[in-house]
DNA sequence: CCTACCGATCGGTAGG
DNA sequence: CCTACCGATCGGTAGG
């Protein structure tokens, strides 16, 4: 099916509406800057989203999608273990440049802005959160199975440190200015994994 | 000296604005919001700050000063070396709890609010950042020259890994609800020194 | 998708 | 520190 005008219309809306979100979050975006930004009135806008609420939802599911297809669907051809984990920690990593976007990850941002404004953008963020932490959790879980992995270790605990390390590299390469953060987020990934590394012998899971 | 009028009115104002922007952080303070939380009016507000500018700046300074009271001044009174190494990483993981404030750290919604907007405020989130890296990378060192931290260590690298593991546990904690975070995060900081540990021979430093 | 409009709130100022 | 006000912008609606 092509898409009907609507719908590329609204596409192209969400994409100038993740623009300016991406730079001063979705608490930043208006209709009206959002209207100035497309060329369309603010009433044009209503058409497509009720609500400001509910074009922020769309904002952020627009960038979940896109985060998956630029992240998740590439990892999963990445053959099963530390391959495709390491692969899965790069492409989150520099997701944030790859995206073509003016700022930041516009998933962290949510995640600040909204952990105290309960509401439905607050669960979406949650919901985001949770989807790529449980696919990070796999993607250890298949590392220990291929015997890559020590089989004591915690899924959990390393997507909380991975999760950490993509965060601290966020930060010092967009408020620092940092030119090494890249750099130091994959050395204190790889010094994560090796901690973690399965036993030479045990190889043969 | 005791305070003067003027100066325990600023006080008091600085407090119910700091108290706001934790929660809405510094883009969410509004001069009028804050009128009504201090029962003044706007226009008294901007006898004491000039702008609103000025206020989020004063606001900003004021948290800096907290932590500082909070983290940095305490931790100096442990003796030097891995013990107040552990003592600032704890007292900085605990931080937002323990300042009172309803929401979260300001110091980090700034950095991701003003990542992307040039001006006074990005300037001031940045040089507050300097300046904990700059205690922290010293924590680091006085651990080495004691014998706790192999020589090799990477100062800097540490301090980039250590404010990883706080903005998870922040991350974890304010917004997925996660009752373990402190403990993944203690866990993630542990493992952090012990892949640094000395050598048990050079421990004669 | 538009024009034309609503009440509320924004940061800020005049004058006291 | 106040009242009283400014123009601009906010999210949203009526009516087409």
């Amino acid at each position: 099916m092509t898409p009907t005008k609507g719908e590329q219309t609204r596409a192209a809306i969400l994409d100038e509406a993740l623009k300016i979100a991406s730079r001063l979050g979705l608490e930043g975006l208006t209709i009206g800057s959002l209207a100035d930004a497309t060329g369309m009135s603010k009433s044009g806008l209503f058409a497509h989203f009720g609500s400001r609420e509910d074009l922020q939802l769309a904002v952020l599911d627009h960038a979940a999608q896109l985060y998956g297809e630029k992240v998740f669907v590439p990892v999963l051809k990445i053959e099963r273990g530390l391959p495709r984990l390491r692969a899965l920690f790069e492409r989150w990593l520099d997701w944030a440049l790859e995206s073509g976007l003016p700022g930041g990850c516009i998933m962290i941002s949510a995640a600040i802005e909204y952990d105290d404004r309960p509401g439905p953008i607050r669960d979406a963020a949650i919901a985001n959160q949770h989807r790529g932490n449980a696919i990070t959790k796999k993607a250890v879980r298949l590392a220990i199975e291929e015997g890559h992995l020590a089989p004591g270790t915690d899924p959990e605990q390393i997507s909380f440190e991975m999760l950490g390390i993509v965060l601290a590299g966020h930060n010092h390469r967009r408020l620092l200015g940092d030119k090494e953060a890249r750099k130091r987020a994959l050395t204190a990934f790889e010094e994560l994994i090796s901690r973690h590394a399965a036993p030479a012998r045990s190889r043969a899971a």
